[in-house]
DNA sequence: CTGTTAGCGCGTTCAT
DNA sequence: ATGAACGCGCTAACAG
């Protein structure tokens, strides 16, 4: 069966394309026999408005664009479950596009979406840290292009547009406090995301919570790791030079294999070792011990995203100015942690 | 800075739209100055064709939708990436879609990307099972509506399209079996999804692999559960019934939280009973002792997908003549089986 | 070289 | 009650 449209319907009944669109939507100005028989071959063949059709007469698509770093991290498919919910409650789809980390990509995608296939676009920039200005010019050519946009967790503060981002600084005090109260007295970082901002937010909160109880900060006790290094050794240096009792990894599967390596050695976490990791996803619940973790509320991130988004699409929100909403963290307690001993 | 079209810009000029047209794209009819005046014009205004035009044009918007039942699972995650990987690579975006395990949300989905939002789908249908007439009917729609279908991993045999399918039963067959091969003689399952054919299918695999040795099946080992159970209760059934020393979790999550429970009651894993879970993802690695897996490729049965189905839109595969590709499974084999015994 | 015309599929005037 | 005409933004065939 081929698709079927308006004119296909008009040539079967001898009738003019409006009359059937008129019949379609029911109009009074049809005859009651009339629209039917339209109706009923319609319903028959199945005849569905062609979307495409539609999008370019309203000029919109009902749909919007998620630009992502990478779709296998945890974080991004709890704020891509957000987006998806809300859009989908708001009557609006979802086109979803990987980056693969590559600024390249990122450029090419954003200018695919760019030209009318979307309403509105979301995004975390891989290019938050080495902004590049051909780059740069790059995203602003789809804010210049009248597409509203919202950005999330990487944002560029070059960038004029709505932001949602995580409270990093406060996170990064708020773990490194929980472990100075819990009793750690010296605590490393292992960061696997040194170029970033949100890492060097962390480490700020890290310091501020060290100046708080009067701990002289200790440069060598930030590690700054590539994904192609191998923790195992890294770690052998760290655990050696320092008498470490507390360590902050500052993403989930660095933590998780942090601890499996530190538990291979023979300390116990947590008495010799506390671990806290940022990021809570899947894993740091089933490993042994459970890890304590930072949680940003990735799905709480997406829904915020989309229903900023959306009002700025449908013009509810107030046009010109921008807003950066901050999400608070939280600290799940488990147990790669000691008890906080009260009194 | 307003969205600018080929109309504005040959207003601009006092030129025809299509002259504009043309010089946007250096055809040889155009004379050098006009193009390159135009040119610059376009390109400091940042003019791009307007996808949506072209698509109704072409009546194509090189696009496919991809319609899974959830995103927070690792496998779904894992086949959208493979999809995503190719469909990019061969000039093509994704347009996915999440029903919820809903019935309703995957009929108004189809409903909605079936017409005309995409040039072919790639689905795993939450009604594989409790096939409702009416849905079955709904699905059949979409194909007779001559858009490209592919489904994976949780097909339907009542429609008539290309198919992408994990060996189930050869899964069972060969965890079964690899359990045997180390020693276990009381092997349980715990079947989270045994409603599905899938489950069945394991299963199958499972009775072969004792019939081989001339073991008997006993229908008390196979315990389905639902989400909403207590797994924790659920097993001291199990374990004190029965002299229980090997364990199939038909799912990632179930396997790990069984294994916690497991440990959590004294026994040792492997030692005193092993467990292979299906579906490999992210948790099985790392949890301890890490889990024994059957692997299921997601991310290749996604790529198998996304190129046959692109086939299809571009007619490279003989129309009328649906393929089911049947992807293997291997089985990843880790700690929490004990090791095979030579000789 | 440049412009006119037509049409992709649809909904919305405005005539009849 | 029905149909013709127009336009969304674009390309292509054809005319000048």
């Amino acid at each position: 069966m081929k698709k079927i449209t308006l004119k296909d319907i008009a040539a079967e009944f001898g009738v003019s394309v409006s009359t059937v669109s008129k019949a379609i939507h029911d109009s009074h100005e049809i005859s009651t026999e009339v629209k039917s028989k339209i109706q009923k071959f319609a319903k028959a063949h199945h005849y569905r408005p062609n979307k495409v059709a539609l999008n370019l007469l309203n000029r919109s698509t009902k749909s919007i664009g998620v630009v992502i770093p990478d779709i296998l991290n945890y974080f991004f498919v709890q704020v891509l479950y957000g987006i998806e919910k809300v859009a989908n409650e708001r009557g609006y789809s979802i086109i979803s596009c990987v980056t693969d980390h590559s600024l390249k990509k990122e450029a090419m995608t954003l200018e695919m979406l760019s030209s009318g296939s979307v309403d509105g676009l979301i995004i975390s920039s891989v290019a938050s840290e080495r902004q590049t200005k051909k780059h740069l010019e790059n995203i602003n050519n789809v804010v210049d292009y009248q597409i509203p946009l919202v950005m999330f967790d990487r944002v560029m503060d070059a960038i004029e547009c709505d932001k949602v981002i995580v409270d990093d600084f406060e996170a990064g005090y708020k773990a490194t406090k929980y472990l100075l109260d819990t009793g750690c007295k010296t605590i490393a970082i292992i960061n696997p995301m040194s170029k970033t901002k949100i890492g060097r937010l962390r480490i700020g909160g890290y310091k501020r919570a060290l100046k708080e109880r009067d701990i002289d900060f200790d440069e060598k006790l930030i590690t700054p790791i590539e994904p192609q290094d191998d923790l195992d050794f890294i770690l052998s240096f760290i655990l050696n030079d320092k008498n470490i009792d507390g360590i902050l990894a500052l993403d989930e599967i660095t933590a998780v294999k942090t601890m499996g390596i530190i538990k291979a050695r023979g300390y116990h976490v947590p008495n010799d070792i506390a671990i806290i990791g940022f990021t809570n996803g899947q894993l740091s619940k089933y490993v042994t011990p459970a890890l304590t973790m930072v949680s940003q509320h990735g799905s709480y991130i997406g829904e915020t995203c989309a229903n900023r988004l959306i009002d700025r699409i449908e013009s509810i929100s107030s046009p010109g100015i921008f807003e950066a909403k901050v999400v608070k963290t939280s600290l799940i307690v488990r147990d790669s942690t000691r008890k906080i001993t009260l009194g």
